[in-house]
Parts: C-alpha cells; sequence; structure tokens
DNA sequence: TATTGTTATACTCTATAACTATA
DNA sequence: TATAGTTATAGAGTATAACAATA
C-alpha cells in the first residue's frame, strides 16, 4: 500500500475523536473530573508546578487552570504555596491523598486500553507504538 | 525493534489525550461547540437521524443529546420532525445552514493537521493511516 | 510596565431523575 | 409494560475581562 489515503487528516482525527469519546465513557466515576484528574498526573510526574506551568501544559488559559486548582485544594488534593524566589508565583504540589488519586486514576484509564491490545498482534502493537510517537510529535509542534 | 514498549498503553493514551487538546486549542471560535457541530457531521454523514441513534454515536444520554439538539434548533441549523412510522421517534436532520457549518468546519478542523501530515515521509504517513485503522477497531470494540 | 495569579460571569457539555407520549 | 424523548437540576470545564500583587 504506497498510496495512502488522501483522507488520512479525516481519518486521524476521526479515530482519535472516537477513542477520546471512549476514553471517557469508560472512565470510573471517581469524584474528580478529567481536568482535575489531569493536574494530579502533571505534578506526580514532575513534582511541584507553577500555575502557568499547569496552565501551558494543559493549553488552557491561567484563569480556567486557577478554578480546576481551586477544586483540587478544596477536595485536599493539591497544596497552593508562594514560591520564595518569587512573590508572584504558586507553587502547586500533590498531597498525599492527590498522589494516590493521580495513581489509582492512571492504573483504572488504562485497564480498558491495555485488555484491547492485548488482543492485537505483536506487528500492530508496534505500529500503534510507532504512530503514538509520530502523534506525540505533531501534537507538540 | 520486535519489542514494543510495555508502556504501550500509557502512550498511546498520553498521545491522544494530547493531540486531542492540540484539536481543540487550533479550532475555530465559531458559534457552536464540539458536541454540536458533531451532530452536524454526523447528520451530514448520514441524513436524518432519531435521537437515539445521535446519543449512541456520540456515547452521550438521550438527555444530554436532547439538549445539544435544542441548542441546534434554537440556532436554526437542525430541525425536529416526528416520525410517520413511530410517533415516539424524533428524526433529526440539518437545515441548509447546518450542512453549510459541517462542511465548513470539517474542512477547517482538519487545515491545521493536514499541514503537519504534509511534513511527514510517505511511510510515516503510512504508519498512521494504519494506526487509524486499529484505533478505530479498538475504539469500536 | 510586565508578569503572575485570582475572581466574576457566562457558556458548552454532560449526567441523573422525574416526567410525558406512543407502541 | 416498554420505548422514545424532554426537561429540570446540578456540576465540570472552559474563556474572557477586570482586578490585585509582585517583579
Amino acid at each position: 500500500m504506497r498510496e495512502t489515503s488522501h483522507e488520512l487528516g479525516a481519518d486521524l482525527q476521526a479515530a482519535v475523536a472516537r477513542i477520546y469519546s471512549r476514553f471517557r465513557s469508560e472512565r470510573s466515576d471517581g469524584e474528580l473530573g478529567d481536568a482535575a484528574v489531569g493536574v494530579l498526573i502533571a505534578l506526580a510526574k514532575s513534582g511541584a508546578l507553577t500555575l502557568t506551568e499547569l496552565s501551558e501544559r494543559a493549553r488552557v488559559t491561567t484563569g480556567s487552570m486557577s478554578q480546576t486548582v481551586n477544586r483540587l485544594v478544596a477536595g485536599g488534593y493539591v497544596e497552593r504555596d508562594r514560591d520564595p524566589a518569587d512573590g508572584r508565583r504558586m507553587l502547586i504540589g500533590a498531597t498525599p491523598a492527590g498522589a494516590e488519586i493521580a495513581a489509582a486514576a492512571r492504573a483504572h484509564r488504562r485497564s480498558w486500553l491495555d485488555a484491547r491490545l492485548a488482543e492485537l498482534t505483536p506487528a500492530e502493537r508496534a505500529t500503534l507504538a510507532e504512530a503514538s510517537a509520530l502523534i506525540r510529535r505533531i501534537a507538540d509542534s
């Protein structure tokens, strides 16, 4: 198949939208939503981050992120601390409860997907691994 | 590379989340949101659909879809007509204005992605084409 | 002045539950 | 009774604009 579809953009977008919708419907009905769990996962990976850093990673405005952090603080999942080196900055860090939620959410979110991937052939999994890297590259370009 | 990453599930999910977030930030700020445009695109592909069909395709409840259709009706983008064959069913169809929005939204949503895909090698595009089909299969399984 | 962050307001999207109408 | 759809209510997520504090 040397000739790839001229509809690749449409196909890829449709596939992404479809599986993303599936992720949403498969997710556990915990007390926290997508954006809030995304913050906890970012903090688990990188340690404490400023509000601006969090908003850039999620590609939302600082106003939006500040409100997501408000919800997390209210639930006791993160703490805000003023940066001693720059009084304008707030460092947002996960509490033990928040770190626990992040680990559990990552495991649960992937259980459905991992089961599906196990049904594929090794070659198919290799294709998806290469595609994941390509998609990341495109998304971050 | 016979050994694919044991983190494939995490990698794939992260890649999908990342590009989906990018789609969102690249989308035009039209008057209609994602769900509403999704309905118009479904109607453009399939013609008039019932509320239940629309809600199943979007994987949302009929209550949610009814409200999305309300917004589309208010804007003049779709019409509700009672199914003559079954008085319980409503057939939702796009108006000319709705069909126009669907076509424009599809083209615009893809313009950023198509530009990125054009920068890839043919082999990379082939990988993404195969991966798209695999992702669709997983999402619909 | 520029940067960082917060809040008020408003909108989209979604779910649940109670409801009506038709089969 | 079962199916199809609507509405009321509530909550997450987001954006914009106005604002305060710090650099």
